[in-house]
DNA sequence: CAGCGCGGGATTTGATCATATCCTCTGGGC
DNA sequence: GCCCAGAGGATATGATCAAATCCCGCGCTG
């Protein structure tokens, strides 16, 4: 049980509402009244991104339509655009599960990021507000404080949104959104190295980067988003 | 013909060899026993790459599922897989269509690629063997004679067949995945192309690019497809 | 006599379909 | 010009079928 609950979300235990399944629309509001698949598609993205599976679980359809409470058509949809990112696996004989990285898995996604993030921060560098700067400073010291009080969740959670927040303000939703894919791909790693490395000595260049920022300086960005992604990367590798 | 079965079956049901199809599996052979979402899938990734589907054509549940003979759940997966992939878009309100490509988004295609293919290409260069070098000569010459028929279709398929063999040699299929994900993007853009130049003047850097996986020179592979590529996206730039 | 491989059945799980319900868009009436 | 009704299409459900895995008992061998 390593997320009987999500996110704090309104699906308690059982949710036996079986009448208001389908009579809910994004007309109220946002958070609340999304299709069924997006909303199953998003619970197990997070789980995904933030550690919550371990690298080599099975992820069975059945089990997930017991376990959320969802019917078998949205959560099979979820699984399937999950897989279509890399996030999950198709392991031969209908069988998903979570991809186990190697050490060559982990080089082709160090290449890709290293060609793709230093140029997302040389553009935000470009085109970022204030507003998001002074946000990212936020996320930063609520990282900190994940760090200073060893929440290994609450740690990946505000790294991931430091990061998103910094790729949304490149405006390249196209560059974003691969980056968002490998992301998706490493998440699973991160567990193990929380694990074997604790939250002591975890990489930040964060301050560097924020520093850039202030002075519009795109290739110092460049440079500490590099080095942030390379630190990262050499931890998940040190952890195989 | 399962819950549904009030009149006792017409007589032939409507699919038995619909099951029977399913009895095959990959084991025995590569085309004929997929899974129906899978099939779908294959069919539509070809439109979409083939430059088979016009940029901002819509595209329908219902239209496809008379159209392919499939059945409603199957062609939803293949949807949500290919709008997973970039290759369709979710057009807000329950539609879906192939997104229309503007400047800035293939300016963010060129800068993946560039950022990927000329790495595949130097990787390839050092495994490649020599008759994955023989066959890309072969699909080289199908490319070169489907140019000079001007057919624009079968050019399209043998250039991707060659590039991606050379992806394939290069044995990193993190890498060579995203490439193919950044084909499947410009791919709708193609046709537009196709139908503004015609067949006459395309690039082709192929006879460069074998000759650098001949002498095994990295950099001049890496080069030439570079070259091939700025070419291409270049090409598209000006259909716009 | 005990351990091990193997085949057959039972259970789990994935794939597909038909249908019901609801949302969105469009056209006509006031 | 706005509101309402109808049509078309998408989402979601549950049932059902097929296949793969798992488990157990049987026979064989040392």
């Amino acid at each position: 049980m390593q997320a009987a609950d999500t996110q704090g979300g309104p699906a308690g235990a059982a949710a036996p509402d079986d009448g208001r399944s389908e009579g809910e629309k994004q007309g109220a509001g946002q958070g609340a009244g999304l299709p069924a698949h997006e909303v199953v598609y998003r619970t197990l993205r997070a789980r995904v991104l933030y550690g919550q599976f371990e690298p080599g679980q099975a992820v069975t359809i059945q089990g997930l339509v017991a376990e959320l409470g969802a019917g078998m058509t949205p959560v099979r949809e979820a699984l399937r655009r999950l897989m279509a990112e890399g996030a999950l696996e198709f392991q031969g004989n209908r069988r998903i599960s979570v991809p186990l990285l190697g050490a060559a898995e982990i080089e082709q996604l160090l290449v890709a990021r290293r060609a793709l993030e230093p140029e997302l921060a040389r553009r935000a560098c470009a085109r970022i507000a204030p507003e998001d700067i002074a946000a990212m400073e936020r996320i930063d010291g609520a990282l900190d404080d994940a760090i200073r009080r060893g929440h290994v969740h609450d740690y990946l959670v505000e790294n991931h949104k430091f990061h998103a927040r910094l790729n949304a303000a490149a405006e390249a939703p196209i560059l974003s959104g691969l980056v968002e894919g490998l992301w998706l791909r490493f998440g699973p790693s991160l567990r193990v190295v929380c694990g074997a490395f604790g939250t002591r000595n975890l990489p930040d260049m964060h301050k560097d980067l924020i520093t850039a920022l202030k002075t519009g300086d795109a290739e110092g960005a460049a440079r500490a988003m590099q080095g942030d992604l390379e630190q990262g990367m050499e931890m998940i590798l040190r952890a195989l």
